[in-house]
DNA sequence: GCAATCTGATATAACGTTATACCTGATGTC
DNA sequence: GACATCAGGTATAACGTTATATCAGATTGC
């Protein structure tokens, strides 16, 4: 029935001008507690909700955060989006949460839309291929940024990331010290820094006991796909014994692929997954994996922003988190290197 | 260096009216090619972006959407998102997602700084006991709205959801037929509307087969929740032979459950899953299940915000989707009754 | 008793757009 | 050549807030 209120219905019906309900929704100024009373009473009754976009406008100032980042349905970054909005929620902001997926021109877009709206804060995992231009933009419009997992070629923005290399040096060292010669790296896509560091520490590891023929195949974040590329893999290089993974979801995927081709994961082949997300410890069998904590991340990513967005001018500063390697079942001391082939 | 540029510096710099530039940015209006690649060209080079809230306020216009959802760290609810965001950005609109925990209090904060922001339209599933109030407000905002999954006690707003009782009655007469005689009823939370529905489809089913001793387990949309509540389950009632469960994820976490037990889902005891999630068919062993296609019912959720946008009279309207049978392994002929008693 | 102080409230100019109405000079019509 | 038409462009008032300055009375001080 009745029309959307603006202030100025308000105070109409309260009978004070408009600067006075305006003081009052903020609570600031001096107003009597009769009136105070009053014009609270007011907005209640009219479910009065002021309009955000003029309050911005003028006061310059946004409690929303937008933050994209290259796949929601990845339970690795759910977790993470749960920790950053629980964190800024606390702390009266709310986190909008866009899905890129990875690609440039829809990250260009949605970052635009988030300028336009004068967010009062902006996360974001670089997409793949993310131009200058986009940089660029970012830079004109100088809205406080913390960049999360990839730096997107700059160290202008804050950051918080993963210690990746040591990560996977830590992993590989691992399977090393049970005796795996033949260690192979699956999963991430060309050009992704994250797995370029990723696939350094697992090279270096390598190196340290003069292996120098890294088996390295491709494949995207999930566990079908984690599937599909174990099992192409595993034709096109039998012999390997282990295998690192770039994510858990791939992880999970390799072990169902063995456990199809009548391996055992952990005894005929082992696995080590990467992000300790919920399912890696439930899954059959349970996961050895590198533990990050996606929720505390996700925290610290919030908190990192929230300390920009209150001393704009401090200088830039970078978070690297480790990870910790946390055996469980799927690895292993290596067969004996005449182990068997893959039949089907 | 420069500072964030407003319509103002565009039109200073090319040479023309604030009023011609904005024509040009917008494309209406009688301008000739020549001030409008002069513009065009200036707003590029500085990076302008125009400020939507300004923009918004005075054209009573927004191409954001937003979206509170009980659980975005849940696969089907990651489909549904990509269906609603892929339809509604390729027609020029943005959809900001917001996790809402199924917690009305943050569901209504969330629902407030939409309104606060004034988007351009709302989804939303109903937390789980909203009060009238925040129907209440929603209402007096009157943004296009379209509820999905839950009504949430009304049905003022347009609805897109699943015909839950006809879904059930089916998966729980295709284990009838498969001669179980003792079917349990297993996970979703008390007072959630979709989860009464498939109660009442599946107690129907047994009805036509004169069984009136329904057993109903509660639990969690998660997988470690349900592996947990399939052991308790099992424990409690050892004459189960098959379930019916309210989503894919506690389908699956019941199959685990039950292997570590001893016992072969689809043998031992029938398991029957609901969605139809991208994990169903990847599972161990294959998930029968319930599908309903959540990207696409994502797509048809956006449909029919776009049509409440476009035409904001017209009568409320209401869709729900049926669900398709798709049989895997997890489900198959009743063993005869005096089967295997749990052992640890 | 008059200035100084304080309390509670208000008028008003922004914020950056867009929609409307209006203007100017050129071209066309007969 | 007088008038209508049109192309191309501009001035200006909103949109709903908030920040600043200001004001009218009451109270205080001496």
């Amino acid at each position: 029935m009745a029309e959307k209120p603006k202030l100025e219905t308000v105070a109409k019906k309260a009978g004070v001008s408009i600067a006075t309900a305006s003081q009052v929704m903020r609570g600031t100024g001096r107003i009597s507690d009769k009136t105070r009373t009053k014009v609270l009473e007011i907005a209640r009754i009219l479910n009065y909700v002021p309009d955000g976009r003029a309050a911005s406008m003028r006061s310059g100032e946004s409690r929303e955060i937008g933050f994209t980042i290259h796949q929601i349905a990845n339970p690795f970054n759910a977790e993470v989006i749960s920790g950053v909005s629980d964190l800024l929620e606390t702390e009266g902001y709310l986190v909008s949460v866009l899905d890129s997926q990875d690609d440039p021109k829809r990250q260009r877009n949605q970052l635009e839309t988030f300028i336009r709206g004068s967010r009062g804060g902006l996360l974001w995992v670089p997409a793949r291929n993310t131009p200058l231009s986009t940089l660029e933009l970012l830079r004109t419009h100088r809205t406080p940024t913390v960049s999360f997992l990839r730096r997107g070629d700059t160290s202008e923005f804050d950051h918080v990331g993963i210690k990746n290399f040591e990560a996977t040096q830590t992993a590989t060292r691992h399977l090393l010290a049970l005796e795996h010669k033949k260690i192979a790296f699956l999963g991430g896509i060309a050009d992704v820094e994250v797995r370029n560091q990723r696939i350094a520490g697992y090279r270096s590891a390598l190196e340290e006991h003069g292996l120098n023929h890294p088996v390295i195949w491709e494949c995207p974040d999930n566990k079908l796909s984690g599937m599909k590329a174990m099992a192409g893999l595993k034709e096109a290089h039998p012999e390997v014994t282990s295998v690192v993974c770039n994510g858990d979801m791939i992880a999970i995927g390799a072990c169902l692929a063995l456990v199809r081709m009548g391996l055992k994961p952990g005894k005929d082949v082992s696995v080590i997954g990467f992000d300790d997300i919920q399912d890696a410890a439930v899954s059959a069998p349970p996961l050895t994996t590198m533990a990050v904590s996606p929720y505390n991340l996700g925290q610290q990513l919030a908190q990192v922003l929230l300390e920009r967005i209150r001393e704009p001018e401090r200088p830039v500063s970078s978070h690297e988190v480790s990870a910790k390697l946390v055996v469980r079942e799927t690895t292993g001391i290596a067969k004996p290197s005449r182990g068997k082939l893959p039949k089907n």
